[in-house]
DNA sequence: CTATTATATGACTCGTGGGTCAGTTACAGA
DNA sequence: TCTGTAACTGACCCACGAGTCATATAATAG
């Protein structure tokens, strides 16, 4: 044994951050019953045993991926949403737009699919996601469709459900990504589909004549 | 022991069925990989072993389930919108209004997300359900969408993106039946979210002013 | 009634992988 | 250099569940 390289190196603060990368990479290609923490540890560098050093169960990697890769990317689209100067089509077009950089930059489509597919095991994790992911998000749009409205940008209707109109395309497209072109489907080209789809709403969410303010 | 009443009884032709239809209620609870193979048995009212004279493995009891509970319903859905004479607005609402009641009659939306979800460990599968179901339907919605297009009925753009506007909301709204309204969010009402989208997809698809034939 | 066979049972095997822990090593402080 | 201990290893344990098979029973034919 070669006195100058040790085996590991004492690293207690870089280590969870690795270990949820990690996790995140194996969770995403397998989902969470055919992951195996062998494998996650072995992409971490680390031993099986040093998972349970920073973490009681599988469980609890899974939860801390959940956390750590999405939740920070909600702020900014949140806060977008938020603006009230921007006149609604304009909003949308750029709301879209960043919510489609997320998705390019991020393995969030792959933890979307993740969480759908186990959340009969694990609903505690479909609250988390539900409450500070989806219903944000919903709840940001809705807000802005709602004022919109009263500006007499929007057509009346349920600001809800004309949130779910312009979410649901784009949820389509990435579990089409994730889980169709893998097997030799066509891809869905999400930027045509997200621009194109935008325009099709801004239109069809459009005043009609004759509304009422 | 009771000389009337037989332990079991021989039904070779309805067993095969019966274990189909457990095994859709159990996978649907639990997931492919959570599911036990003993409680499928269970509920189909016969022993584990019995499953192995109609099933070579648990994959392809899942196959099975998949087949038939859900092809059968697109052949309808598939025939309705190859219908040419009806104008463009009317055939939406009839084909999304059919879609909602396959949806809220069958499991159609529990087997989806299955497929989904196990779509990484099973290849084979999303490949089955990507050519039996996903890929017929978004075909005839972009064929019934590139007719409309050529009569004038629909703005000129990508049928195939056209189609993905249609069928992504719904989709949303499936997902979020069941994954979130389980965990105590608030349900999406599906009825409410297709016909409103239905009837913004309607404007939002309308011919714009001056668009060439 | 008896023999035969298709159908069904359930205790068993055995690979797998989550979780444990006794021992090892790096490193800080004296 | 010499501890003390936090960080880490990896062989091990054991629960679990897919798949098997020797045995048992229902149905059927002769």
């Amino acid at each position: 044994m070669q006195a100058g390289s040790p085996k590991w190196r004492r690293r207690s603060e870089a280590r969870p951050g690795e270990i949820v990368q990690a996790a995140l990479e194996v969770f995403a290609e397998r989902g969470f019953a055919a992951a195996k923490l062998d494998e996650i540890a072995r992409r971490a560098g680390v031993s099986k045993g040093a998972l349970y050093l920073y973490f009681e169960t599988k469980e609890d990697i899974f939860r801390a991926v959940v956390r750590e890769a999405v939740v920070p990317n909600i702020d900014m689209v949140e806060a977008m949403l938020a603006q009230a100067t921007i006149p609604f089509p304009d909003l949308l077009r750029l709301a879209l737009a960043r919510i489609e950089t997320v998705i390019e930059t991020t393995r969030l489509g792959a933890v979307a699919k993740l969480v759908v597919g186990e959340s009969r095991n694990f609903p505690e994790l479909a609250r988390v996601w539900h409450d500070e992911v989806v219903s944000r998000m919903l709840a940001a749009m809705s807000g802005a469709l709602e004022r919109a409205q009263m500006r007499g940008e929007v057509r009346l209707g349920d600001p809800r459900l004309q949130a779910f109109s312009i979410m649901g395309p784009i949820l389509l497209g990435v579990i089409w990504q994730e889980t169709f072109t893998p097997v030799g489907a066509p891809p869905a080209p999400l930027k045509s589909l997200v621009r194109q789809h935008g325009e099709m709403m801004i239109a069809g969410l459009a005043p009609r004549v004759g509304d009422p303010q």
